[in-house]
DNA sequence: GAACTCGGGTGATTACAGTCACACGGCGCG
DNA sequence: CGCGCCGTGTGACTGTAATCACCCGAGTTC
């Protein structure tokens, strides 16, 4: 079979993952070509559509799943079904990486939100990998210490009393993540729909939605287009966020 | 100086640092002698009066706190100065050690929730050991990992919709953690305050002292004086915890 | 032993977010 | 095309947990 270099995605098209695939992810950039090769005849690649469930909580998964195109999510489930958003996950970025720390199970659904391309490298290798290549090491510590500082800000926003204040820290905390456009304004692509919101700050999607609607009458968001929220006036939105302001 | 080794505490009550001490706490036990040697001449021993602060939020954390004796509680506060309750850390555990995988500052505050007895062993010699032995970066990275996990289960536990199986569920936890005594009764020893478990779930301390007065006019909690509390009937305690049974 | 603090216990009141019910527009799909 | 789903928008109602105010007893500290 030719191979055909295209512009963006190598072997995308094949189904097949192959080292260059491997190494558009920032963690597995340094690795040798010859790693990356190993890693790759060994890696599948997987589409999902929107809604479909990536890892399974409470199993023993087997690979570790890097996000290639599209959104995931976190979530848990309370004991009486109710669905709790923990974390997002953006293209380059991967999930279900635990176990390669502890060899224990899955503790978090992962589900898609909009319709995702992941390739799944098998925990074993990667952790073989990683065990070998202390600096590869070094970094999964450091996203692993890095998913602990953003779990415990997420926290303490449920901690807040006031509702509307929960919603814009969490716009804000968006913001942060996202691109800080020039000053004055700001955009946030692809947010979360209210019931997603929702369950991330332990609140209905109604008044998600009644939030979002006092924001937009005060002209502090705007929408545009479903795939665009416009942030008109981010430092009145900092200071709801911080509380300096009431709405 | 005459050395005399007493029955527990070696150094203790000279406020020194000796490798013996070091050796009492699990992940330090497996180091050579020479290594804990080195690592007792750069700590030091700190003791904390109740309410004490023994990590700040924010800052760069010079040290990693080993806990000898008592327990501490590690918090977060809201922007608006509400105190939310993450995690506790027990005899022979450790906490402040996010800093080795990444160099950043301490995310929550750590107080002492009864005196304590603790050592700091300073951040940079401990990542010198643990980046030269990986025996002992495995073992931290199962820790961080074990955290994470800790993490998500009470997470979800904030999302559940009845206030009382919150409160039950915490406390099944708490047992599980704990020592699990026999079947048909345990004790959870020096169990947290009802003020410490309402900021864990989001709660007043009002709440829970209702929940807390009906488990006990249902004989399935009992006090047994101030620092013991008794699971009378843990089947039921798990089956309100499960939502299986309403209070 | 008086004066504290601290943990626990209780009632009355009330704000407020959840729930339910329904309506509407866009979009994919048979 | 019509159909149904999904995300959003809105009103009415209501349960419920926070808040406030207070009390009590047990330890500490001076």
């Amino acid at each position: 079979m030719p191979e055909h270099r295209r512009n963006q995605p190598p072997g995308i098209e094949h189904n097949v993952v192959t080292p260059e695939l491997l190494s558009t992810f920032p963690i597995l950039k340094p690795l040798p070509h010859e790693t990356l090769s190993q890693l790759a005849a060994l890696s599948t690649l997987r589409k999902f559509a929107r809604r479909g469930i990536v890892l399974n909580a409470g199993v023993r998964e087997e690979a570790v799943c890097f996000l290639f195109e599209g959104r995931l999510q976190g979530v848990d489930f309370t004991i009486d079904g109710r669905e709790v958003g923990l974390y997002f996950v953006e293209p380059g970025d991967f999930c279900g990486d635990l176990g390669l720390f502890d060899h224990g199970t899955q503790p978090e659904y992962v589900i898609a939100l909009t319709s995702a391309v992941t390739v799944f490298i098998p925990m074993d290798s990667l952790r073989d990998v990683m065990l070998k290549q202390p600096e590869i090491f070094k970094v999964l510590g450091q996203r692993l210490a890095a998913r602990l500082r953003q779990m415990t800000r997420q926290r303490s926003l449920l901690g807040l009393p006031s509702i509307s204040q929960r919603v814009c820290c969490q716009l804000w905390m968006l913001l942060e993540a996202g691109e800080k456009g020039g000053r004055g304004a700001a955009i946030i692509n692809n947010p979360p729909t209210h019931m997603e919101i929702a369950i991330m700050l332990n609140l209905s999607r109604e008044t998600v939605t009644r939030v979002f609607q006092t924001l937009q009458a005060r002209q502090i968001v705007k929408r545009d287009g479903p795939t665009c929220l416009l942030i008109n006036d981010p430092d009145t939105l900092k200071a709801l966020a911080e509380g300096g302001q009431e709405l």
